[in-house]
DNA sequence: CCTTTATACTAACACGTGTTAGTAAACTGT
DNA sequence: ACAGTTTACTAACACGTGTTAGTATAAAGG
C-alpha cells in the first residue's frame, strides 16, 4: 500500500471549503475577509492531513525556485582546500537558511567540456549560481552574467565581469611579511603555494615583495621558492632555501599545508623553529594548532566568504542593488609559536 | 530588458510543429514515426533558442524530483569529521550524478525542534533522504521509513529500523590493536575519540578488547582513557596514560586527531615515538601524513560511504530489492612510521 | 474503386499550485 | 423596502511539461 500524496484539494474537501481558500490560508495572504473560525478549521486539517504544499507546483506558477546552486569544480588543488571548502559551505548555508533558500550542489568536471552550469538557472533547477573554484578562465560564467542572471563567484577572474567576493590575499600576506620584519628579521624567504599563474599565488606573492620594499628591504628573487599546493613540495622548497649559501632566517610560506612540509624540512636537519628559522604560514587550516610548534598563520575568513558569496548573490537575485559587485573580505593574523617573539597561543574557542 | 525564458511552445511555433512533437523528439521517445527530417528540425531549433526543458514543469508530471537531499546536523563533533564528511560527499556525488540525480544540502539544527527533514520528501523537494551524522534517536527517520519513504543514514541508529551504511569501526579497531600485538606489545593502551555513548566510540572500544582477549592478553581498565573528540582531549588522556606506574609501551588512539594531541603529550616528556611509545591512530585524516613521526593509522572508506549511501537510498526510490539494508565497509591499516617495525609509508598516490 | 494499414503528426488532459476577478449572501443606511 | 456595502468565499486561468488517445493523409492490397 503506498501512501498517496496529499494535494491541496484534498484538504479543502475534507475542511469544507474551496482550494482557493486552503490556499489563502496557509500563505497568510493578508487583507481577505476569512474569519478565525474557518481560518483555524483550514490549518487543523491541513496539519492533521500531514498537508506539505508540493514545491515543483509553487515553483511553476511563481516562477522562482528559492534555490542557489553551489557549482565546485572537481579541481586538483582540492586536497589543500577542503577543510576551507566546507567552512564557505557553512556560511552559505547560513545565509539561504536566514533568506529562506535552499541549496544545491553540483560539480562540474573542467575537462569534460559537455556539461556546465548555465542549465541550472535555464532549466529551473535554481535562481542564481554560485561558482566555487572558478578555473582561470570562466567564459560561460561571463555569458551569464551578461545576460543578467544571477551568478557570483568565489576567487576572482581577472579582467572578466563577474561579481565576485574574495578574501584579500595581498593584505594577507603582508601581514605575514609585516610580523617577520617587525620581529627583526632582515632575509624573509617565500615559498609560495602555488604556482604563479594561480592569481591568489600571485597576490600573496605580491603582498610580500611590497611589504619588503616599504620596508626598505632588498627584493632578492633567490629567496623566492615555488611550490604546489603539498606538503611534499613544500620540503623540497624549503630545502632549496636551506642550501643557500646565506639561507633566510624566516620563511612565509603562502599556505600552511605546504609549510607542514616546509617544518619537516627544517627538523631533519636538526634545526629548530624558530630559532634557526621561522615560519608563517597561511590559510589557518585546523591542523595548524596540531603542529609543533603551533604554526602562526594568517587566517582566511572562510565562513564570512560563504555568507557574503550568498548575500550578494540574493541580492542580484532580488533586484536590489548591491554595495559592491566585488568584495574584498579581509584576513586576520594569527599568532601563534612557530615565529618566536611575542607568541600568544592564537586559539580562540 | 529581462530576457524572457524559452518553453517548448516557442520551439514548437519556431520549428512549425505540435509541441507534443517536440517534447517526442527531445526526449527520444521509441516508436514513434518522427522522420529525420523533422527531428533534426526540431533538435536545430530547440539547440538555437537554447530551450531548456522546466524542471519544475517535468517534475510536476513526473512526481519525481530526482534528487536526493543530504541532510546534515551541525553537531558540535564536526571539527573532527570535516574532512570526512567531505570525502562522503564526492563519493555521494559521484553515485548520484552517475544515476542522473542532483543532490539537495541541507542542514539541521537539532536543538530546533522546529524543522525536521521529512518535509523534504513531503514537500517534493526529494525523492529520498540521507541523513549523515544522526543523533542517538531519530523518531523521524524510523518513521518516514515505517511509511515506506526512501531514507538511510550514514553511521547506524541501534534498535531502530532505518537502512544505514557504516563503516565497520570494530574490524578497524582490531586491524590496530592486532597491529600493534604483531609488533610485541604486550601492554597496549586505548584512548577513546568521544564518550562511550557514541556508538562509533564504543565499537572501537570492542574491537580494542577482543583482539586483547584473542591474543591471550588481559584487559586492564586502568589503561583505558577517554577523550572528546579534540586534539586537547588527547594531550591529557595521554598525560594519565604516562602517569601510571605501569605505562603502556603503546597506544592505539581511536582518533587521529585526538592522536595529534596524545603525540605532544610524548614529545614534552622528551620521549621518542616509536621508541617509547608506539601509536596507531584512527580516520586517516588528511593531516596525518604530515605529522612526525608519520600515524600509521585506519582509513575509513569515506568516499565508499558516500558512493554506497546514495547507491541503496536510489535503489530504495526504484523499488529495487538491495542486497542488504544495512551495509559495513571494510577499513584498511595504513603503516606508516609511528609505530616502527615494518613501516612502510603508507602513502599512495 | 474501396478497404485496410502505415505514416506523421496533434488535441487534450493531467500534474499541484498561486492569484485575479467575480459572486452570492448578509448586513447597513435611509 | 431597496440600493449600497461589506463579508466570505469560489470559479477559472496560468505556469510548463509528459503522455494517451485520436486524426488526417498517403500508401498498399484486393
Amino acid at each position: 500500500m503506498v501512501k498517496r500524496r496529499v494535494t491541496s484539494i484534498e484538504v479543502a474537501r475534507e475542511a469544507g471549503v474551496s482550494r482557493t481558500t486552503v490556499s489563502l490560508v496557509l500563505n497568510n495572504i493578508p487583507d481577505t475577509g476569512i474569519p478565525e473560525e474557518t481560518r483555524r478549521k483550514v490549518l487543523e486539517t491541513a496539519a492533521r492531513l500531514n498537508y506539505h504544499p508540493n514545491v515543483s507546483g509553487r515553483r511553476l506558477v511563481s516562477g522562482r525556485t528559492h534555490t542557489l546552486a553551489l557549482v565546485l569544480h572537481q579541481s586538483s588543488e582540492r586536497a589543500a582546500s577542503d577543510h576551507f571548502l566546507l567552512q564557505v559551505l557553512r556560511g552559505l548555508d547560513a545565509v539561504t537558511r536566514a533568506n529562506d533558500y535552499y541549496v544545491l550542489l553540483r560539480t562540474v568536471d573542467p575537462t569534460q567540456a559537455q556539461d556546465g552550469y548555465g542549465h541550472l538557472i535555464y532549466a529551473g533547477y535554481a535562481d542564481g549560481i554560485i561558482l566555487s573554484g572558478p578555473l582561470l578562465e570562466e567564459p560561460e560564467a561571463v555569458e551569464l552574467y551578461q545576460n543578467r542572471l544571477p551568478i557570483v563567484v568565489t576567487g576572482r577572474l581577472p579582467g572578466q565581469r563577474v561579481p565576485w567576493v574574495d578574501a584579500d590575499n595581498y593584505q594577507g600576506a603582508q601581514q605575514a611579511t609585516n610580523h617577520l620584519i617587525r620581529l627583526g628579521h632582515r632575509r624573509i624567504g617565500l615559498i609560495t603555494n602555488a604556482p604563479r599563474y594561480y592569481l591568489a599565488s600571485q597576490q600573496r606573492f605580491l603582498g610580500y615583495h611590497d611589504s619588503l620594499l616599504s620596508a626598505g628591504l632588498p627584493f632578492d628573487e633567490s629567496l623566492v621558492v615555488e611550490a604546489c599546493f603539498t606538503s611534499e613540495s613544500g620540503l623540497a622548497a624549503m630545502n632549496t632555501l636551506l642550501d643557500l649559501t646565506r639561507r633566510p632566517t624566516a620563511v612565509f610560506v603562502a599556505s600552511d599545508v605546504v609549510a607542514f612540509g616546509a617544518m619537516h624540512a627544517i627538523r631533519r636537519r636538526g634545526w629548530a623553529i624558530p630559532q634557526d628559522v621561522a615560519i608563517v604560514g597561511f590559510d589557518d587550516v585546523a591542523m595548524s594548532r596540531y603542529v609543533e610548534p603551533f604554526l602562526t598563520t594568517v587566517r582566511l575568513p572562510a565562513y564570512d566568504l560563504g555568507w557574503e558569496v550568498g548575500q550578494l548573490c540574493l541580492q542580484l537575485i532580488n533586484q536590489e542593488e548591491p554595495a559592491a559587485l566585488e568584495v574584498l573580505l579581509p584576513t586576520e593574523l594569527v599568532i601563534r609559536a612557530s615565529c618566536g617573539g611575542e607568541a600568544g597561543n592564537g586559539n580562540r574557542e
